[in-house]
DNA sequence: CGCACGCTTGACTTCTCTCAAACGCAGTGG
DNA sequence: CCACTGCGTTTGAGAGAAGTCAAGCGTGCG
């Protein structure tokens, strides 16, 4: 019952303009003028761990930005597994193939309670067409997505599993700066780095021995940044 | 002396009013009047085989058009090694980052003889800028990049060598309909599956051997694709 | 003719997967 | 309060896959 549920709760109507983060989402240069377009509620939603914004085959009436917390996009394999292929960080946007007038991609799944903001395919479509304002922004949206892509398989999927893992490490502290970081479940780190859960296990579980990261609390981190980089370059 | 050099020959001025492929082009919507909005030449260049349109990192003053042949794009990584993060066929567009306004995230290599035009960054930019009708299209090239990347995780990255290779086979197939396909060398197919030139190697003389596979003329095949989606999925 | 380059093959090593079991923690119910 | 249970993590042992290093082929080109 808890899978695939959608825990989200309405948190009311957002108010772009007065957006704490909006240096770093679509609506970035938008000015006064251009709220007027906007004739359809804009909503913001609390999404709790486990909870999914959309399910990949879906036909998209909405993207959302990412305000706060973690959201994975998975594939489903023929075999049944999953494929993580991507993490969506606070100022992403999930969902932007609606926009292209595509079904969901992906299935979109919170890892850590999330802040989210719905935006109706037509408000964006509006936007666009009348506004020449949105477009740098959506095109910035499609190639920071792109090159997440690109970077996701150059980084996260060459070498050893060890490599591998002391890079998504890596990744994950860019979240969180201050040296601290919130790892995954062990099946979302393979599932991530094309590994078997075990492996996933095995490899935290040396690092944790060999002191490189340090549990703090429940999959929280401290990390030897260096001896990672180190471990990430292949020794 | 052979690599890295762009081996490029001018075809002289695209006409793209006339273009044969309009239809699957980023230009497909553009009415007549829209292109007399494009002030700068847009031209065609025949690239040969191990030619580069663009090297990663340089400022991008452009993208290009494949019209026909087959491109790769790739990545370097820190060892030395090179990772192909995309095949470009007909129809699709190189370097959109630059009209995001970065430089090239990639170096674009020319497997097999390509046609492309060369679009200039300013005419893109001012298209876009004053029709609405190069929006979608535009929309439609990152949206099918981003489609494509994902695709390269899920099928070519996970598996066995072998599932990998399969699966190779059958993405290129694609490219020719016929049941023919020409593969590439085999340290790029290593490098588009993660795994190593012997194991590329190995895997495909183990296709010949069992005749999923046939070699017509060098590197060059017909296959039976039934077989190959068995492997595909595992046996 | 010989050299260079890419493909193939072999033998050996190392890594990762697989299958299985044990552990630890949190929530449930007696 | 404590035993029970479910779930994710950890660990082990053995099989299998891929990497490594090295050598041999074959073809095209100078």
């Amino acid at each position: 019952m808890r899978k695939g549920q959608i825990e989200a709760a309405w948190l009311g109507r957002a108010e772009c303009r007065d957006c704490g983060i909006r240096h770093l989402v679509l609506f970035a240069d938008l000015q006064e003028a251009d709220f007027d377009l906007i004739h359809l509620p804009i909503e913001e939603l609390r999404v709790e761990t486990g909870g999914t914004l959309y399910q990949e085959g879906d036909a998209g009436t909405a993207a959302f930005t990412i305000r706060s917390g973690l959201v994975k996009l998975v594939q489903y394999l023929a075999d049944g597994n999953q494929r993580i292929v991507r993490l969506l960080r606070p100022g992403s946007v999930a969902g932007l193939e609606v926009l292209a007038g595509h079904p969901y991609e992906h299935t979109a799944v919170v890892l850590q309670e999330a802040l989210v903001c719905r935006l109706p395919r037509e408000v964006v479509e509006r936007l666009n067409r009348e506004t020449p304002r949105l477009h740098r922004q959506l095109m910035n949206k499609w190639s920071d997505s792109l090159r997440l892509a690109d970077e996701w398989l150059t980084d996260l999927n060459t070498g050893t599993a060890r490599q591998r893992v002391a890079r998504l490490f890596l990744h994950l502290l860019q979240v969180s700066g201050d040296g601290r970081c919130r790892l995954l479940g062990r099946e979302d780190v393979g599932a991530i780095l094309s590994v078997t859960t075990e492996t996933a296990s095995r490899t935290v579980a040396d690092f944790k021995r060999m002191g490189v990261v340090t549990e703090v609390a429940g999959n929280s981190f401290t990390v030897d940044r260096d001896r990672l980089e180190d471990i990430a370059a292949g020794e």
